[in-house]
Formats: structure tokens, C-alpha cells, sequence
DNA sequence: GAGGAAGTGGAGAACTGCTCTCAAGTTTCT
DNA sequence: AGAAACTTGAGAGCAGTTCTCCACTTCCTC
């Protein structure tokens, strides 16, 4: 949908927006949200003011950008919590959701750092907690999840998942499953009495949202 | 030693280099590295011009006040390697190293990004990483540590746990020990046939390099 | 206590890198 | 063909660095 309910945009300009969008997908795939509206226009083949054109503000482009992206990612966290088996839901979402972020720079920090984009895209990132929360309630109550472990420590591992991505994305790029793997580990309920329990409490579903909010992802 | 074997500086500026030196701690402590030369000047009651005066870069001024830090810690890489419980002394530096680091950001960054700061840094990096080795061998042989973790494991945690730092420094700043322990659950070896073996590979020292020099912390 | 060397302050030069604008030229549509 | 829509890219404006320069001040010595 060209714009909402207004006369169709012209023939070369519709072919434009699309450039422009896809331009706009690849380079923040690739640099972040902090790669600069100039470098997306050459990407397209096109002048800056043509992207300043079709969209008012860089925020605007990505909230057309993510909207969807972000909604992917919700749908993901719903199908974990809908999964028969509340373990393999936890490590299901974890994979994915970060495969994803590995693969889209800009995705990662849309998710992760809440600081751009507009109102579509916050509706989309408030959709991904509620069912994260089920997903851990049910662990807890399979017992596969040490009982100190909650929801809000979800998007922690992610964050710092996501740092090690950054760092280590043209070197070994999948190196962040290792570490992965490592933290599921130590989030599985241990099987005798083995596990101390955690001596810092975790965050409240607030806290969570100032540290997102203070993250930045590395630059390259 | 104001210089070397050369005349000593006059008393005030003798006295101004101290401030220098005091300010840039205190700041790049709180701020990292990236905070600019105009700020510990005016945090120190100086003008730019004499920072410049004593110190001939920004390097230098950063060699100057972390050589004698960087030392500390491969001091604790040592005593952690000496210690007589191999577990003990794994859990023992990453402790301390970490409470230094989320102490001081400046420090964070020369120990983990490593672009920073000349020769004398240098040098007291790779004091650091003989004594992680022989402790990641003790722990092996001593059966405490998983077999598949290596140590080029300890700069890769410290860097995840170092950009959770940077983020909840001001919300949590004690949080990042919350995902220590969770790690170190995660590499204690299991005690029944517990671990699947990690499917990712370590790196090897080289590629450590690499990927820490990638990493930069966010700023705030 | 006078004179010269050493030291100081801070505006600003030079750079980088970003978002966003606008006047002049081009394309599409009717 | 004419009008409206669209495109272009240099550059304005902003912010943030590092580092320079020189008129001025302070210290030390004789």
C-alpha cells in the first residue's frame, strides 16, 4: 500500500520507494541503524533527497522497514510458548530469534536497544514479552528451568549475545552459539542438587526497558 | 618520574601534570576513553593547551595512566593461576578482573578492545594471557572445568559481561554478576554425564584479537 | 627584583560524519 | 504540450572530535 487511501504515487516513483526500501534493508542488514541515509541512497542508485522525498525522517523509513521484521520475531516468541515441550520452546526461541539478529544489524537493534523508531514498532516489541513470560512460567512449572531464572533475563542473554555478535561478526560469526549453549547450561534446573542459587536478583520488567534503552550496539 | 632523566618540570607544572593525570582517571573511569581531552581539562581546572603541553596525544596521556592498571591485572591473572584450587581461581579472576572493569570504563576498553593506548599497554596485555592459560589447564586436569572450554573462553565472557556492564551501569550495576554466575554454571564440568559438547568451536588466539579489537563499548 | 625561560588558557582551525533542504533540471501523465 | 510530480546532489547546519597557536602569566635564577 503507496500511502494511506491517497492518490497512487507515479509510475517511477513507486519503482523508487521500492529501491529505496530494499537499499535500506541490505545496508542496515549490514551496518546497523547508524549507517547514514546518504550511504542507503547511493546503495539504490538514487540522490538523498529522493529518500527524503518519499519518507519525512530516517525514523520513518525504518518504522516501514521493521514493522514487519519486528512482528516476525513476536510471531516467534508466540510459537515457542505454544511449543510442547517448555525446554525446547526456551532454546527454539533463543536460536532463531537471534539467528535473526545475527543475520540484520538493524533488526538487532530495534529489538535490542528500543531507542528508534515510532509507534509501529513499539507495538510490535510489546507483543514479543507476554508470551516469553508464559514460555519461562511453564519451564518453571516442567521443571527444566532453574526456579531463579525469570523472563526478564531473556533479553539480557540477548543483549549480550548480541555485543559478542557485533564484535565478532566478520571473525567468526557464529560464535555466539557457543556462548549460547554455555548459558543454556547454566539456565537448565540442575539435575541433583546440584545448582547454588543466584545471588543478584534479576531485573524488573521496567529496569529491563532502561537497559535496553542505554545499550549501543559497536559500530564496524 | 616526571620525564626521563631529563630536567624536572617547574613546580605548578609538575603540580598541573598530577591533575591532568587525576582528572583523566576520574573521567575516563566514568566516561570511557572516548570521552574528549576538553572534558578532563575542564575537569581537572585546566585549559586543553597544557593537557597538550604534557601530554604530546591523547595516547600518550592513556599509556601514561593505564600502564600501572593493565599491571594489576596481570597480577590477578597470576594469582589466579597460582591459586590452589583450580575452580577457585577461575571464579577468583574473573570476579576481581570484572569488579575492576565495572569500576572503571577506561579500563574496560584498554583490556577488551585493545586499539587504544601504545607500547607499556601493550605489553601489560600480554602479560595476561600465559597465566589464564595455565589456569584453564589446571581446572582440566583437575576435572572442575569442562574439557571443550578453552582459555580463549575468558576474554569472549568478559566481553559479553563487559557491554551488559556498560549498559546497566546506571540501572543494575551489579547485575552483570548475575550472568556470571549463570556462565560459571555453565562451564563447571557436569557432574554426572550431564553436557552435550559445544557445538561451536573456541577460537584461537589470533582470531581473539580480532574480534576484541571489533568490539567497542557503548557510550552513555 | 629583573629578565628570560617555562608554563598556561581557550578560542578556534581542521576534520569527520551525520540529518535534512532546496533550486534547478527531468520525467510522467493527461 | 503543459502542468504536476519527481529527482538530484551540493551544501547548510549541527555536533563532536583532536590538536594548534600566541598573547599572557608564573616561576626561577642571578
Amino acid at each position: 500500500m503507496p500511502t494511506t487511501a491517497e492518490r497512487p504515487l507515479r509510475k517511477d516513483a513507486e519503482r523508487n520507494r521500492r529501491r529505496i526500501l530494499d537499499a535500506a534493508r541490505e545496508v542496515f542488514a549490514e551496518h546497523g541503524l547508524d549507517a547514514g541515509l546518504d550511504h542507503i541512497a547511493r546503495h539504490a542508485g538514487l540522490g538523498v533527497g529522493t529518500v527524503y522525498r518519499r519518507f519525512p525522517d530516517k525514523d520513518k523509513l525504518i518504522d516501514a522497514l521493521f514493522e514487519e521484521r519486528i512482528g516476525s520475531i513476536a510471531a516467534l516468541a508466540e510459537e515457542a510458548a505454544a511449543h510442547e515441550d517448555p525446554w525446547a520452546g526456551l532454546v527454539f526461541f533463543f536460536d532463531r530469534s537471534l539467528t535473526e539478529q545475527a543475520a540484520d544489524r538493524g533488526l538487532k537493534q530495534i529489538l535490542l536497544s528500543g531507542a528508534r523508531g515510532c509507534a509501529q514498532v513499539s507495538a510490535g516489541r510489546e507483543r514479543i514479552a507476554p508470551p516469553l513470560r508464559s514460555l519461562v512460567e511453564r519451564a518453571h512449572v516442567a521443571g527444566v528451568l532453574r526456579q531463579d531464572v525469570t523472563a526478564q533475563d531473556i533479553p539480557m542473554i540477548s543483549l549480550m549475545l548480541g555485543s559478542l555478535m557485533d564484535a565478532s561478526r566478520d571473525t567468526a560469526p557464529e560464535l555466539w552459539r557457543r556462548y549460547l549453549e554455555l548459558l543454556l547450561d547454566g539456565l537448565r534446573a540442575g539435575g541433583p542438587g546440584s545448582r547454588e542459587p543466584l545471588t543478584v536478583a534479576p531485573l524488573d520488567p521496567v529496569a529491563v526497558q532502561t537497559v535496553l534503552a542505554a545499550w549501543k550496539p559497536c559500530r564496524a
